[in-house]
DNA sequence: ACTGCATTTATGTATAGACATAATAACGCC
DNA sequence: GGCGTTATTATGTCTATACATAAATGCAGT
């Protein structure tokens, strides 16, 4: 019955009853474990969970206090475009439109950090949802990451899921924005040109290299959302 | 030199050098206490930072194992539009556009979950920075939920600050699309009629009652990102 | 074989005590 | 008063131990 979560629960009703103000101090860790009768340990890993969800701010000596404009902060599950699709109920499959070695565009050149002029693999694919198109891939590739030296078939598993599967676990960013379709995105997406789609870019590191950068596009109806 | 940092930077780099491979079950905490050096609280501890990330899958008896596909989770801070403003280094102001009672659309209720037909306050904003459109925001709120009954003054505060300040904090969910934007929307943002423009809908609860409803618009340029 | 119960086991969590660390606050010096 | 040094203090973390809990496994009885 008094579990770390319980202390939790107390701890973030006081905050939404505003027994406890925004940007005021709340009771250290050894008084509130007095208070609840738990352990100093149980009570930190209760404000320790808080903190991490962005409701409270905590600095050594200065105490805890309730964050005045809690960041909210959203958890976004970045999953694979065929689970994706099956989830929806669909059958997945993908084409690999174009694949093979290509200078960079300046851009990408300095989003990757490679130097302008290098060749990297490119690979442009289509990720189909019951035959129908439902999203289109861009990608760079630096073929130095990959084991084996050898460029894998990308017809059988699409380049992401490879990826994931057979590259070491990687560090990255990602950025969503809206754009407009130009004339060949569209065709690939069977949308008229200029009509809205959703951008996801995705950028990939190693520790020491990068490893990839995606440009995503999603059509109309695509939803992007947090978990609860 | 041992802390359980260390040993979660350990244990992440055996699964990137897949010395520990996707879906093999790896050593206890107990085993891996012991050839740390360590307290099993502290390998508990690692383990669960990365389980938290997604590379890990824990369960009871069935022990550690390697994610086969590890879902990314990226995790979004979702700023307050005058922060995001300012941190950009432009000036931030607003204008209220319209503020009234109205009749809720079906689409709204069904979201909002509140009878149709039910009445709540509207409220449409531009965000503005250094004087130009930033951002359109429509806004469905619930009066139950204001403390002291009255409607407060949205045009000194934005009503976004103004609920995060003021009312209890809330659980919602948010999701981001590409949509075109409509005449009036277009008109706002100073666009061209069904430019693409970055959509934003956030649905807020307390524990009881549905908050607010919003849905705010980004013209072309605006990217949301991840942090690291 | 099959089902249901008991056993075993790995993770989950709690505890008291200790030391580490960062940052404020207090002090003393010029 | 202003500035640098030291003391204080709240959080951060580690340890050892204990018990809780979920779930896989094995055993027994039908």
């Amino acid at each position: 019955m008094t579990g770390w979560e319980d202390v939790r629960t107390e701890v973030l009703r006081r905050i939404r009853a505003r027994e406890w103000a925004p940007g005021a101090v709340i009771p250290g860790e050894e008084a509130l474990a007095v208070e609840f009768g738990v352990a100093r340990a149980t009570v930190n890993r209760a404000l320790r969970d808080l903190a991490e969800a962005g409701l409270l701010e905590r600095r050594r000596k200065a105490g805890t206090r309730v964050a005045v404009l809690p960041v909210r902060k959203a958890t976004l599950e970045i999953s694979i475009i065929r689970q994706e699709v099956e989830a929806r109920g669909e059958s997945y499959s993908h084409r690999v439109l174009t694949q093979r070695m290509e200078v960079v565009p300046m851009a990408v050149a300095l989003r990757m950090g490679v130097a302008a002029g290098m060749r990297l693999l490119f690979v442009e694919t289509l990720h189909l949802a019951g035959g129908r198109p439902f999203a289109h891939e861009v990608r760079w590739l630096n073929p130095g990451v990959l084991p084996g030296g050898g460029i894998p078939d990308f017809g059988a598993v699409s380049a992401n899921e490879w990826l994931v599967q057979n590259v070491a676990y990687t560090i990255g960013d990602i950025a969503f924005s809206a754009e407009a379709a130009s004339r060949e995105e569209a065709a690939a997406l069977a949308l008229a040109e200029g009509a809205p789609v959703f951008v996801t870019e995705r950028m990939t590191w190693t520790a020491e290299a990068p490893i990839t950068f995606v440009r995503l596009l999603h059509g109309p109806g695509y939803r992007l959302r947090t978990m609860v």
